[in-house]
DNA sequence: CTCCTAAATGAGAATTATTCCTATTTGGCT
DNA sequence: AGCCAAATAGGAATAATTCTCATTTAGGAG
């Protein structure tokens, strides 16, 4: 990792209010060079690489406390494991159920428009945090993307 | 339970292709009956006041296949237990992640607008079973409904 | 820079959620 | 009524996550 991004990844901690502890370091780096959701046990897998003292634990404590502290989102999916997203703008998520995997879709004109619907709903009892929208199915070709156009 | 609901659900079951066993029967009616989209421990101690011989193992199995005949919709979370939906008519879900439930938000206006969006989309490598909206937030008053007008 | 302390960590035990195994039972068919 | 493939009960096994506690560390004070 580049001193810059390091350096960056620190201040965001700090930010928070955090400590920028070895193991939360490593941990929101790893998360944030991946685009596939990954889970607690593939970041530590990821992290123990450059970092084999950090242990698994930490990365589960690590990772409730980065999305306690609006660092990281918490993605829903249909059990199996918890999975995590650095990816902080607003995009909606390709669940592939054969594969487990989860892929971003960006759609600004989309976004917009759910904004542009809800903007003039009153909900109440409710604090909103987010929207997000879920595109379930099943991914044909295992080894290529998915694409929406 | 009326004998017409359980002549409908053993209807239903055979239609699938499955036994109509007394775990399955009792399953689907529990879930029918309830809207908050129970666990597979929550709907097993709903199940066993009738029914005190059916297992816990039974219930987990018995989701299982009903998920995968369509009879029934497997909700998606942010982890703890899975949870089950048998309404499935196309309506969006409301999370609090302060308690935990999942209360469903009808809205045809806004089904009609995502479904004429995607409508004009290509979507390749693919299969889309189906598309939800996520309302993510907090309840205010844990006791009361949230609403949305 | 060194010291101090609250906060965080590592290691492993414990808990929770789910799946698996196998002898027994049962629903649906003849 | 009898048959048998499929499903179940009960319990063991596994997977995922959380907890406990002795030790370490980040970061502020001096
Ligand atoms: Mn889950
Ligand atoms: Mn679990
Ligand atoms: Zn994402
Ligand atoms: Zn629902």
């Amino acid at each position: 990792m580049t001193e810059k991004t390091y350096q960056h990844i620190k201040e965001l901690l700090s930010e928070a209010g955090l400590k920028a502890t070895h193991p939360r370091i490593a941990v929101l780096h790893e998360l944030m060079l991946s685009d596939e959701h990954p889970s607690a046990e593939q970041l530590h897998d990821r992290v123990s690489r450059q970092y084999p003292s950090v242990s698994l634990g930490s990365v589960y404590r690590v990772l409730e406390k980065l999305v306690e502290a609006d660092l990281v989102y918490q993605v829903a999916t249909r059990g199996g494991s918890k999975r995590y997203d650095a990816n902080l703008e607003q995009h909606c998520h390709i669940y592939s159920i054969n594969t487990e995997e989860i892929q971003d879709y960006y759609d600004p004109e989309l976004n917009e428009l759910i904004k542009n619907y809800f903007h003039e709903k009153q909900v109440s009892n409710f604090k909103i945090t987010d929207i997000k929208l879920q595109i379930n199915g099943e991914k044909r070709d295992p080894k290529s993307k998915v694409t929406i156009v």
